[in-house]
DNA sequence: TCCATATTTGAACATTGTTCAAGAGAAAAA
DNA sequence: TTTTTCTCTTGAACAATGTTCAAATATGGA
């Protein structure tokens, strides 16, 4: 038994954390989690009302994750004075892609269990940091002349961003291992480089 | 109790598919498939040899019908004598908008068990069909500059294709019922348009 | 120390996928 | 026609899971 609340709730999250991370949607026994975390079934309940209450908060924490990772990317750039477009959103899909690519076991299982829970409505941790994820596009984006059109900014930073979503969803081919396919970011690099001429090509116009 | 095997097996797709198409995976019970279709649960392991059968079953139906729908697209539209790049691009993605729309839950379900069952391997008849719509894709790129090179030809198809597949994916909304945003297509519009413009620019270069 | 309140426990329940021995039915053999 | 053999069907039984809740235990104050 663990000292308190507190102490049970980390315990029980790091546990399925790793769980996920080893074995996905399937290895997330509620019996499994009680036993390693030297906790009874009806604790963990206590804790979360719900298997699922649990399962979100195991993704809401990773993806606050990818989150920390793109912003500290963009503000190291920043601070090296890096001023392409191009180059900054680059370095964003890198950082995206390196993370899926890492934690590729529970991306997968994040991205089934919010598609199996509610059909019909996408959580709302997920919109929160999705919409963060968006905002730091939107402001690369803000140096083109994408600028002068606000509705204009935020779509293209939508569609862009789930458009690397895509590829990167679409590149689960475990020839091997459950890693990210070799020609993922060769797509992401020409997506990006392509979509960047196209915004500078309707500038020109 | 159905005349023959195949009337059985042809009654179980059908009852699945409806059950996908209404209630998602969670909807999918063999009991019930069983009790609906007239015949007995181990009828249906005998026909399909496990619930994952059975789904694989009905999700090839489901995209064989988005390969249909493709084919007959670019073909009316050769017929009708538009060559325009973006415009076929842009009737392309419109179908694939249309039909993720009008099949969306069975589609989620779709997606949900794609990554569900093999974590770390997406199931051949998923890439076989998948395959067909990148080759679509394609050939109307072959009308580009980007001809001169295979690989990247391959590699634009593949970035696009997966490209407007994020922007359908990222955008279950469920405001009101489970239909795609109203800002989908315009996002995906500026993507493909984005594209072809960046495309296009790359030749001039 | 004793009581009241909060927390923990894990056996019991409900719901699923799956199996398989027994039975039913059809086709072939006698 | 009767018997035999083979195939297919049935559904009760099993295993594994999420979930509940009455009882036991722990905690903190008077």
């Amino acid at each position: 038994m663990a000292i308190n609340k507190e102490e049970a709730r980390r315990a029980i999250l790091d546990i399925t954390s790793r769980l996920l991370a080893d074995g996905g949607l399937e290895a997330v026994r509620i019996r499994d989690i009680a036993k390693q975390a030297k906790v009874s079934v009806g604790s963990v309940y206590n804790i979360f009302g719900d298997v699922d209450d649990l399962l979100r908060a195991c993704n809401t924490h990773l993806l606050d994750g990818l989150g920390a990772a793109g912003s500290l990317a963009i503000a190291e750039a920043q601070a090296n004075g890096v001023t392409d477009v191009r180059e900054r959103l680059l370095l964003l899909s890198r950082v995206y892609h390196d993370f899926v690519d890492e934690h590729a076991t529970a991306w997968n299982a994040m991205l089934s269990f919010n598609r199996a829970v509610a059909t019909n409505e996408t959580p709302d941790w997920y919109i929160v940091r999705q919409e963060m994820l968006f905002d730091i596009i939107t402001e690369v984006l803000r140096d083109t002349s994408l600028a002068e059109d606000e509705a204009k900014l935020n779509l293209a930073a939508r569609a862009l961003w789930s458009s690397v979503h895509g590829i990167v969803t679409n590149a689960y081919r475990g020839v091997d291992d459950n890693r990210l396919s070799s020609s993922t970011w060769e797509q992401i690099d020409l997506l990006v480089t392509t979509f960047v001429r196209g915004i500078e090509r309707a500038a020109i116009q």
